[in-house]
DNA sequence: TTGAACAGACCGACTAGTTGGTATGTTTGC
DNA sequence: GCAAACATACCAACTAGTCGGTCTGTTCAA
C-alpha cells in the first residue's frame, strides 16, 4: 500500500494541513507546500488535478481520520460499559484526555477552517463538509437518545439538541483555545458539558 | 464625523467584512473589493496603508461594533432587573433574538476568521483578538461571579468557566450554522446554556 | 537472460494571469 | 490656493497550472 508514489502524496498532505491550519486554505499556496516537502512542481500535479482537488482530498482524508477516531472512543465507551449514560460520560473523558495530551499549541478543526472560508469551494466540497458534520452528529443523537429513554431527563431536551450542543461547544472550545494559546480551554468546556449532563440525567446507575 | 472620505472608508470596510466572512482574508483581494464598491485603487490606498492595514481596521471597527452591542445588551438586561441571574437569561434570551432575526444567512465572527488564519496577521493583530476575546469574556466573568455569589450553584463551577462556556457555544453554533446554513442553530444551542443556568442555579428569585 | 516495451513517478523551466503596492497626475470642497 | 480625496497607469513578485522530458522499476517475449 504504501509504494513510493502514496508516501510523497501522503508527504503533501501532512504538510498542506498544517499550512492550512495555521494560515487558512486561501492562504497557502501550492508552492508552500512544495517549499515545506521538498517536492517539486511536476511531483505536485502528478498526485493533484490541482489546488482544488488538494483540497477536496485534503479534506476526505481528515474526515476519514478523524470519523475513524471518533468510533474507536466511542466502542471503547461501549465496551467499557453497557449503560448509554456512563458510555457517554466515557466518551467525553477520553476526548478531554486526548485533547488535552495533544502536544499541538494551536489544534483546529478543518471543518472550521473550510466553513469560514466556504464561497472558496464549490458546492460539493461544501456539501461534504456539511454531511460529514451531520454524520458526526447523527451518531450523538443515536447516543443522546438512549440517554434520554433510560434517564428521563430533569427537562424537556431532545437528542439533537444535545448532539448540536457538544459539536458546538468543541468547535467553540477549539476557537478560543487557540485565540488564547491556551490548550486546556475545550477540556474546561467539555468538563461543563458533563456538569449540564450530571444535572440533567443524574449519575449512572450502573458504573 | 461623515465626510465624503469617511463614507469611502465605511463604504470599504463594510464590503470588505463581507467578503471576508465568506472568503477568509486571504481569499479576498484588495481588487475583490474595489470591484464590489467601485472604489478606485488609488482611493483604497488612500485610505489604508496596505492589505494588513485593512485587516486591522477591519477588525478594530468590528470588535468596537461587537462590544458596543454587547454593552447595549448588558445595560438593557440591567435596567430590567437587578437580579443578577434575572439579568443573565435576559441579556441571553436578547442575543437569541438578535441571532435569529437577523436576515443573514450565513452569519459568523469575525474573530473566528482570524483566528482561523492567524499566521496571516502579524502578532500585534492576533494579540488584539486575543484580548478582545478576553476583554468580552471577562465581563461575563464578573457577571455569572454576582450570580455565583447569590445563587449558590449546585455544582463547583468558577465563573470563569461559564464565561468561557457562553463565548464557546455561540463561536461553535455559528460554525454549524453556517456549516449546515440552518439560522436557528446558534439560538438552540444559547437555550440549552440557559437550562444549565437554570439547572446550576434555579429559577431567579425576582422578575 | 536479456532487452524492448511500457508505466508510474518525478523534474523544472515556462506562461498567463493575479497579487499587493507605487508613482504621478487630477478633481473637489472649503 | 491648498489639502484631502480620488483616478490611472504601471510594476515586480507571486500565483496556479502546463508541458516536454527523464528516471526507475516491471513485464514479457525471444
Amino acid at each position: 500500500m504504501s509504494t513510493r508514489g502514496e508516501l510523497t502524496r501522503e508527504k503533501i498532505l501532512d504538510a498542506a494541513k498544517d499550512l492550512v491550519m495555521s494560515k487558512g486554505f486561501a492562504g497557502t499556496s501550492i508552492d508552500d507546500v512544495l517549499k515545506q516537502t521538498s517536492v517539486t512542481k511536476g511531483a505536485f500535479f502528478h498526485h493533484f488535478k490541482g489546488k482544488a482537488d488538494l483540497a477536496r482530498q485534503l479534506v476526505e482524508r481528515y474526515a476519514l481520520n478523524d470519523l475513524n477516531m471518533f468510533k474507536t472512543m466511542a466502542a471503547d465507551a461501549e465496551a467499557a460499559t453497557s449503560d448509554p449514560l456512563a458510555q457517554m460520560l466515557h466518551f467525553l473523558k477520553a476526548f478531554e484526555k486526548y485533547i488535552c495530551n495533544s502536544q499541538d499549541p494551536s489544534p483546529g478543526c478543518m471543518y472550521a477552517v473550510y466553513t469560514y472560508e466556504s464561497m472558496q469551494f464549490d458546492a460539493s466540497v461544501r456539501d461534504f463538509i456539511a454531511d460529514t458534520l451531520r454524520q458526526w452528529t447523527s451518531i450523538y443523537v443515536r447516543k443522546y437518545q438512549e440517554v434520554i429513554d433510560a434517564y428521563p431527563p430533569k427537562l424537556e431536551v431532545t437528542a439533537r439538541q444535545l448532539a448540536e450542543l457538544t459539536v458546538a461547544i468543541v468547535e467553540g472550545g477549539l476557537i478560543l483555545q487557540r485565540a488564547y494559546g491556551d490548550t486546556s480551554v475545550t477540556c474546561r468546556q467539555s468538563e461543563q458539558l458533563r456538569n449540564y449532563l450530571f444535572l440533567l440525567f443524574g449519575e449512572p446507575k450502573s458504573k
